[in-house]
DNA sequence: TCGATGGTTCGGCGCCGGCCGAAGCATTCA
DNA sequence: TGAATGCTTCGGCCGGCGCCGAACCATCGA
């Protein structure tokens, strides 16, 4: 047994990670918003005492972080490289053998637009992305992204202030690859203003114990006017290869 | 319980990669070639039947894929996704509580020059990512890269052929954070050509049974000369925080 | 046609860890 | 102060999974 050496402790994440319950909770975070217990029971389905004992390995791997307040305590993930990283074992679930995937019912409001712990993912926010590229505005080169001069103008009148906080350790503009579209939309810093900023405007809204985002009367004029998405956004994107021509 | 439409299996490949001997397997797979069984089952510490059990599993997740050669079995990672998930892991274990993170004996070795999937990683690959940003011939605008022109004729120039195949679902400069540096270096198809470019005129080999890389007297001569270097990229990079001016 | 070597399959053992019921704190209302 | 709510701790049950020994298949060298 040779050059065990870290390979023990990534076992030891992942084992976390690796059990339904608690994967459940940490996909539940990854909406970005911090959740109660006793929420985090529901989407687990396991008891209350059960979670206890789950939350509590989190938090001592610190995977994830805590704030009491009043009698609940609200958890969240400890940092965005635990969201990256349930990000990417759910690429890899995504793109498994497919076997069991059973789409659930009530993925359509998912896969058309969610939260992706703090910023958009879904069939919007590929739409978005590729409008902001097309447009001139970022510059999203294979798994990377750039804010060109326009770009910089373009965002500071939609009223985001970014570059204002530059919180050195956080990319200003990131791809994502979203799994449920397998394409790219934008995350980063830039991503999360994008999402502050079009919840705040009222364009979508969260929906109730889900990641699923609402997108309002407003929002769809909102979007069509700011970022001109192309019109047939709303079709699924077919994942890379099929043709493109039929309905 | 609610939206496990996704969860559950996330926590299948988890668990997978939870498994000590597993996620010893898995890492030494990052290390980019293929091994045999055997070789996995001692970096694993088990029996060959464990092993063959859980490369059997492994497997059947599409998490490796197997090439068979006379009676050996040659396994490696399935795709570049699952070497990025692993590699999130990594990071995350690194970041994670100190608690018991012992630095390992011959980790000397790996913190100075190492194969991460299919590019180089440590010490060596951070001063190579610095330095080719500082002569200009790729930006690393955090978390992302891009070839400039001239960092296109330098490359040429130096002998990779990257361009002429454009297998488009890979990104050609991607930056990676490196685990024990905690600074980005190169990887992408970029960082994998460099990689085979310095084996090739011996500038590094690899050492047996192990990720970790030797630097040559060729290759000391070699990087200095065409990469300039800083003359103190061998010292221990301080984490993010420390200020840069001393020694 | 035989060993020898690399890998896999089978069966049974043992332990770790997730689960819940019951009880115990803390906080917030009345 | 007492009851309700949210969460945690404790103890015991039980299933799943990782482990190995033994036997079995395949490939290579003489």
């Amino acid at each position: 047994m040779l050059n065990m050496a870290s390979g023990n402790t990534i076992a030891e994440v992942a084992s976390l990670i690796g059990d339904a319950a608690r994967a459940n909770m940490l996909s539940a975070l990854m909406g970005g918003q911090a959740l109660a217990a006793g929420e985090l029971a529901r989407h687990a389905g396991v008891t209350a005492q059960t979670t206890s004992g789950h939350l509590a390995k989190l938090l001592d791997a610190q995977l994830i972080a805590v704030e009491k307040q009043g009698r609940h305590r609200y958890y969240r993930l400890a940092s965005p490289e635990v969201a990256q990283a349930i990000h990417a074992l759910m690429t890899l679930a995504a793109s498994g053998p497919k076997r069991h995937r059973p789409v659930g019912p009530r993925d359509a409001a998912l896969r058309l637009a969610r939260t992706c712990y703090d910023h958009m993912a879904g069939r919007l926010a590929v739409a978005l992305a590729d409008s902001l590229n097309d447009l001139g505005y970022v510059r999203l080169s294979d798994g990377a992204g750039r804010v060109t001069p326009e770009g910089q103008r373009f965002f500071c009148d939609f009223g985001l202030d970014m570059g204002t906080e530059p919180r050195s350790k956080r990319p200003l503009c990131r791809t994502c690859l979203d799994w449920s579209e397998r394409r790219p939309h934008l995350a980063g810093s830039l991503g999360a203003a994008l999402l502050d900023k079009t919840l705040d405007l009222g364009w979508v809204s969260r929906m109730p114990e889900s990641r699923a985002l609402r997108i309002t009367r407003a929002g769809e004029m909102g979007f069509a006017a700011t970022f001109r998405l192309a019109s047939d956004w709303r079709d699924p994107a077919l994942p890379q290869d099929a043709a493109p021509g039929a309905a």
